[in-house]
DNA sequence: CATTCCTTTGAAAAGGTTTTCAAGCAGTTC
DNA sequence: GAACTGCTTGAAAACCTTTTCAAAGGAATG
């Protein structure tokens, strides 16, 4: 026996006086193997400390035991969140992570997705926003078992995992439109989003049913650079008749805007009301603390890989779509508006 | 040509009327290849869209274009920043990166280690700040690349990447010293993590040059539960001579700690300093905001990438030791101290 | 012209496992 | 007693690539 080397299943078999299929059966836990025989091989396993080869195992397997996920950026706490979850679903499923870093270069998202399809991993998970239909199709053709996380185009023909964006939205105003607030001022996320187009309706719905009609000028769009935020935050003071309130899609959106009012030491809530959307872990710590709508991000990570999965096991099984449940979370940014 | 397969290195050379060895060649980039024939390969290649197989690589025994990351959790700011610098330097250098999230159970530390060492991937970062010795041991007998990120044992057997902690914690005593604070309490991380160890010197070594003895009642250790955060302060305001600063050893603590003083209506910084260690983007936003000690994190990122690459490169290189430097950011968490 | 050397090319082995297939054997059924 | 069944076992193929070795050919040297 050279111990300079690694031990193989050939080794176990020569030194159990068995052949390397019944090595093979023992290490996989097959039946058809004589108990004694099962003990002999097993203390020979031992006695070498063999682990068996993964490159081989997954050489003949055709699978890799790898999947990708493509992120934008890892520096929000929302893509930790779901990385979590993600990670903890697969280390279950004994599969490896490949991360696809795209840093918002559409170009990456292009090329990650062909080396992906190409064999590179078994599935992949697609945490990007905005998804380019170029290299989804790429996958579809390919019949590539992916997963798009934090959309909610329910009709598609990929798999996703999303949740109640259209609920979530509004029940936030709802609970707003409760506190007697009728100017409401939304900072959207990108339009193009279909996410935010779902929390846009169910903002509009909320006030159609409570016989408002909704204002454009309370309507306007962030772009996830903070001085910006602050502006649209005067843009809004600037109207002659000012929201008493203000709902944002994302919860740093959110703090920029309680941040730009205590500078302008405007209260909140008393002057103010403000709803996020998320429930960050700065949202607990805010002063005051944020009022808004959870988001369950750590979930949604598992529900992907749980559907993901699924696709490569069964290759060409439907496309499934899971909506997880936003919840309002009542803090202390919101109370009662009285006109006087 | 069966178009559900995958192409091969076979279907290649077959394309292209050559032998394997010779579209091994040119996907490798070897030379002895007549560069019509290259051409013709590198053709063939493109019209079957072939991909090299990464487990019959790997199996045989050569470079996999992989490496592995090996982190407790992703869900703090500081792993993002790190992360963030190893996956844009490893972009630039061609590698995937595997991601191995252990979640603080030892074994799977372990576990990753031995994977990785087999030949999973080309190498190995480690943002686990501490490292049991057990499998370093595995990789360093098995001369396998790896980098140590944010540990200063600089006298050990493997390379490491780390910042100027006796320093840092020096700067940050010494302001507080120079603005007249003669109490200094202090909050560490766990006193087994060589920075912390690092730190505490510096700490220490700051008071003896102004002269002081360092007195233990001023010295507690966090663990990274926010109500217990709470308790130190608690423990701190009860003595009989209490400090009129605190320095911590991560930001995260300094804004609990500020967060602890705010509920019990003790200014900062009028009735006591606080300083922070790491400089996290919740430091320029709290109120008042955190002056603290910045840790260069995605340049560390960046640098544990550069050795590691080096290693992958020049197998049996020695370790090589970098230590970035650490900045004091003065901001508006402490003021002169008179004992009026 | 014979020999040596270099470049180009292909055949074949190696790497470690799973899986398929066939064989051996004991027990059961007619 | 022959045929069949079910369990156990091993031989060998398959997975896809890199690498080693040998052969072939042409150019340079003696």
């Amino acid at each position: 026996m050279k111990s300079n080397h690694k031990a193989t299943i050939v080794d176990v078999a020569k030194a159990a006086g068995v052949s390397i299929s019944t090595v093979s059966r023992v290490v996989n836990d097959y039946p058809h193997v004589r108990p004694e025989i099962r003990l002999r091989v097993q203390e020979a396993m031992e006695a070498l400390s063999f682990v068996p080869n993964r490159q081989a195992r997954r050489l003949v397997g055709s699978r890799s035991g790898v999947v990708g996920l493509m992120v934008h950026a890892l520096g929000t706490e929302y893509i930790a969140q779901v990385t979590r979850g993600i990670d903890e679903a697969l280390y279950e499923a004994d599969y490896d992570l490949i991360l696809y870093t795209t840093h918002r270069v559409p170009d990456r998202e292009v090329h990650y997705a062909q080396a992906v399809a190409q064999g590179l991993a078994d599935g992949l998970l697609i945490v990007v926003p905005s998804v380019g239909d170029a290299y989804l199709d790429t996958l579809r053709a390919a019949n590539f078992p992916h997963v798009l996380v934090d959309v909610d185009n329910g009709n598609e023909k990929s798999s996703s995992v999303g949740i109640t964006n259209y609920q979530g939205a509004y029940d936030a105003t709802s609970y707003l439109l409760k506190l007697n607030h009728r100017r409401i001022g939304l900072i959207t996320d990108q339009p193009e989003w279909s996410l935010s187009r779902s929390r846009l309706s169910g903002y509009k719905a909320a006030l159609a049913d409570h016989g408002l009609d909704y204002d454009p000028a309370l309507i306007q769009q962030d772009n996830f650079m903070s001085p910006y935020t602050g502006r649209l935050v005067e843009a809004f003071l600037a109207l002659d008749d000012p929201p008493t309130a203000i709902f944002t899609f994302n919860d740093t959106a959110a703090l920029q805007v309680m941040e730009t009012l205590r500078l302008k030491r405007i209260r909140v809530p008393q002057d103010i009301s403000v709803v996020g959307f998320d429930d960050i872990a700065q949202a607990k710590t805010a002063t005051p603390e944020l009022t808004t709508v959870y988001h369950p991000v750590y979930e949604m990570g598992r529900a992907a890989v749980e559907i993901l999965c699924e696709h490569i096991e069964n290759p060409g099984s439907p496309p499934r779509h899971i909506q997880l449940e936003t919840q309002l979370r009542i803090r202390e940014s919101c109370c009662y508006w009285s006109d006087a």
